[in-house]
DNA sequence: ATGTAATTTCAGTAATTCCTGAAAATTCAA
DNA sequence: TTGAATTTTCAGGAATTACTGAAATTACAT
């Protein structure tokens, strides 16, 4: 029995994009797949039926399911009657993308977050050091404001997110009035966006 | 020589953790060492200098220099009077944050996408096709409307964009308001932010 | 053109990560 | 309890990725 044989050629190649990203995402082939299978499933699915579908060692599974739980992306659930665990995807991608951006932030972000503050606490002594730490406070500051905006968006409904993102950067024309009735020019990088943005209001 | 001989504690600590963080962040120590060392340096470095500082063999620092170039996060200079090759990171932390997500954009959300315009335009034959076609449309759609979205606050100079975080949530209170007067209800996963976020306007 | 400095390529090896099968541990029905 | 079903652990091998030194290439001054 193989992957080929349960799969139909849509759900296949799905599987197997997520296979070869998984690398560039930080995760192994394995755990890309099962994530994908278990994705695009219309029910929960054991162990077993993905180890007989993707064609992996029990174990290899196992250890993928365990990575993906402690990633969020994948929830167990039971069936009456049936003692195997059972696995599944949430529903929502709203949510999906919410526990990734979490998540990447717990693992990738704060551990050098809290490397600059500390190093940020020190006295330095020569040049470079003054100069290394200058360096360090902008890059500290930057990725500050983004978590605490990241922050902000994350306590929103998924709807009233989702529409902020829709306005698109119509926002921004109230800070560009704003800039210019105290004064500042409202240095734009590319023309503004064309009215076809408008609708959304 | 070592790196130790050549760079402070301070110098030292912040090199070694983009170190450590590079398998995290999809690059290698290497890389992540050589990034970090041209970061925090007040000069541009040469070959060289960096792999004597960091104690890298010669070739290696080539191939790292090389990737930190296709990433675009290092920038070639070339001094009066020598014909050695120096390399800096550019000042700008926000210009960085911009380049670093148009190329994870580029290299790890891109492919995704246009993988899954192709499956949506195929005719599902079967019900797990077809199950698996309306979930792939959600993770589309997700990922679409993201992608929109950041363009658009890409297109916005840095301090502007830099203002539109700083405004935290604010901006949803209008949403809120069309909310109310169009019938729907606000639905917050949190209660309302605080007064003390006011300040921006 | 020639020679030297600078950089890149690449084959081989080292280090790391991934995956498996076997054994151990856990769970639960009887 | 006992034992069968299920899941987890883990040592060792396979596969991949990282790194080095030597050789090749390129860039440039004379």
């Amino acid at each position: 029995m193989s992957l080929q044989d349960h799969l139909p050629p849509l759900n296949r190649e799905f599987v197997a994009h997520f296979g070869e990203m998984g690398s560039r995402w930080g995760i192994n082939r394995t755990v890309g797949q099962i994530y994908a299978l278990l994705f695009i499933s219309s029910k929960a699915l054991n162990a077993d039926e993905i180890a007989e579908t993707l064609e992996f060692s029990r174990s290899n599974v196992s250890m993928g399911l365990k990575e993906l739980q402690a990633w969020r992306l994948v929830r167990l659930r039971h069936q009456p009657g049936d003692r195997r665990e059972y696995f599944e995807a949430p529903a929502d991608v709203w949510e999906i993308f919410r526990v990734l951006a979490e998540e990447r932030r717990r693992r990738e972000v704060e551990p050098t977050l809290s490397m600059l503050r500390t190093a940020l606490l020190e006295q330095p002594t020569t040049d470079a050091e003054r100069h290394a730490q200058a360096r360090m406070r902008e890059m500290h500051d930057l990725i500050d404001r983004l978590m605490t905006w990241f922050d902000d968006v994350q306590k929103l409904a998924p709807e009233t997110a989702m529409q902020l993102m829709g306005m698109g950067t119509k926002v921004t024309r109230v800070l560009e009035l704003k800039d210019r009735l105290t004064g500042k020019s409202p240095k734009r990088t590319t023309p503004p966006p064309d009215a076809s943005q408008d609708a959304a209001a």
